[in-house]
DNA sequence: TTGAAAGCGCTAACAC
DNA sequence: GTGTTAGCGCTTTCAA
């Protein structure tokens, strides 16, 4: 047997599709009684509405689009984590799409992606090339960009200030009496650089910026990377008692090979990582982060993409980020 | 300016609207001069096509449903980028579900994914209720379960042996020169319950297999879950000398526990994990673990559900996994 | 509050 | 190889 259609449903319910129709989607447009009867019919028939046909008609889509650089990044699962949460028991669902780091290929999949209208879109960082930004812009939708932050937004915007985080990570790393301080970077996309200028910033104001304190890749980052880097760095930089990472699987990688070369940490290397990805919390000894809001991103751009009530007022919102002091900056 | 359809190309390009469609979907049924043409008209209007309208005509979309438990566990993140990669650059995008665990749900969300029909769906697990299957078999799409295997596939099956798995990891540390072996266990789904009868056989072939050696929880697995677990077991079985986890992230939590309340690992305590996420080979001392091939199981699924030549000519595909032994269980 | 008619953009089926 | 016609299942618009 085919799937019923509304005319089906109507029919055993005894009136037309578009009352159907109606009962379905706007139930205070239809009386009490033909609202029972539609129910009953639903229920019978087994009936799921044909999405396709809805958004041809309507022409729109009452999905909402994901736009991340990555799934396999801890840091993006966070966020869709927040989203799906957000989303879930809405009208709407979400649809991914997965960009690698690449401007040109989101441009690709966000045309497609903006055929039909989806309800609204959520797109990582703000590098959006110009014909992104002009297709956002004309799609007419509610667009919200994450991570990040600035004065300029497409249309809303919530994230934090990845510069002002490190600086008041390297910060923590200058007050906890560390010297001699160094970077470590992976992946290092357009907040990565932010990342690091705030690092420099910090050092700067503290006194002289050396170019051997920074050890950078832009492979993707994991918890090998950490301990590659720090091989790095310590030769480029020997003096180096203390380093700031990019992300958390790298000071955990920085922090095991200090544990395989015998480097006391935080005595003779402080560490401090970002994220605070959980495994942080859990090391020995356990690893100073910077606390970021990624589930908060996640729910928030929702939120906001959807108008709902829990959403901010304001279509720029500033996050905070705490720093997790932890055992492995705690000098004696 | 409205998005153009398929008539407007038509008309540029002075062709009808179906030998456009044509040239897009099946370039071989026209004419070089007409492909021509049409290319030129598609690329100045800027076509794209509306991908409900095609739907709707055909009645068969171009995703491929995936459901998979949840997204923020790296085991699944693993699978969804083997996934990724076999579809990125085909005609198929990938419409992902998130069950939660929960059969029902998935029941439902399925529901909802299979109208209009997709090109394909790939499911995680064997537990569907009789409903799903039912319905998966009503749509005569293509449907690869994943994860673990069977003799009577819904359609394909692509996994591996969770019970053997985990009884080659326990015969390991039974080899290795442990003498009482427990078990650390989190979100014990049915593939996981597999691992403790498969953890339960290996012990009783080899001796006695006592109730207090087994700890486990249905919470979600995480690092710190290890840490609480390996407390619970060594209260409750204070002669254990060996623990096979679960997954990774509970045998690392352990590990660390065993730093902090300054346990010798391998030598007090044999560690073992399962899937081999990507950290177990950087922890100092290295642990072993059990390594299942999550992406290729993500690759193959999506080949065998598209078709794809590179695909395995059997509908039931039964990978191998390893035991990589490394500093966790060498004991001296 | 309910219904009839028209049409969203595309493709299947059939002609030429 | 190319075009014509009809219709996918729904929503919009307008009328009752």
């Amino acid at each position: 047997m085919p799937k019923p259609t509304l005319v089906d449903v109507g029919r055993e319910a005894g009136v037309s599709a578009i009352t159907v129709s109606r009962a379905l989607r706007s139930p205070e447009k239809v009386s009490e009684a033909l609202r029972a009867k539609v129910e009953i019919a639903v229920k019978k028939l087994g009936y799921v509405p044909n999405q396709s046909a809805s958004t041809l008609a309507s022409n729109k889509s009452s999905s909402i689009v994901v736009m991340v650089p990555s799934i396999s990044n801890n840091v993006f699962t966070d966020v869709l984590g927040g989203i799906s949460d957000a989303l879930h028991g809405s009208r709407f669902n979400m649809q991914i799409g997965y960009t690698n780091y690449d401007s040109q290929e989101e441009e690709r999949i966000l045309r497609s992606f903006l055929n039909p209208t989806p309800s609204g879109v959520i797109i990582s960082g703000l590098e959006q090339t110009d014909e992104t930004r002009q297709m956002l812009e004309n799609a007419g939708v509610p667009v919200v960009q994450i991570m990040d932050i600035s004065p300029k937004p497409i249309d809303m915007i919530v994230g934090f200030s990845h510069d002002q985080a490190a600086e008041t990570a390297t910060q923590h790393l200058i007050d906890s009496g560390y010297k001699n301080i160094g970077f470590i970077g992976a992946q290092m996309d357009p907040r990565s650089l932010k990342r690091l200028a705030g690092f420099k910033k910090a050092i700067s104001d503290n006194g002289e910026l050396r170019e051997q304190c920074i050890a950078v890749t832009n492979k993707p980052s994991n918890v090998r990377l950490g301990a590659t880097l720090l091989d790095k760095l310590t030769s480029q930089f020997p003096e180096c008692d203390a380093v700031f990472c990019n992300n958390d699987d790298l000071s955990v990688g920085v922090l095991f090979e200090c544990q395989r070369r015998g480097i006391k940490v935080p005595d003779e290397l402080g560490i401090c990582g970002f994220n605070d990805l959980g495994i942080s919390s859990e090391t020995v000894p356990s690893i100073t982060s910077v606390t970021t809001p990624l589930r908060e991103i996640g729910r928030l751009a929702a939120a906001m993409v959807i108008g709902e009530e829990g959403a901010p007022s304001t279509p720029i919102v500033d996050l905070s980020y705490t720093i997790s002091a932890r055992e492995s900056t705690k000098r004696v």
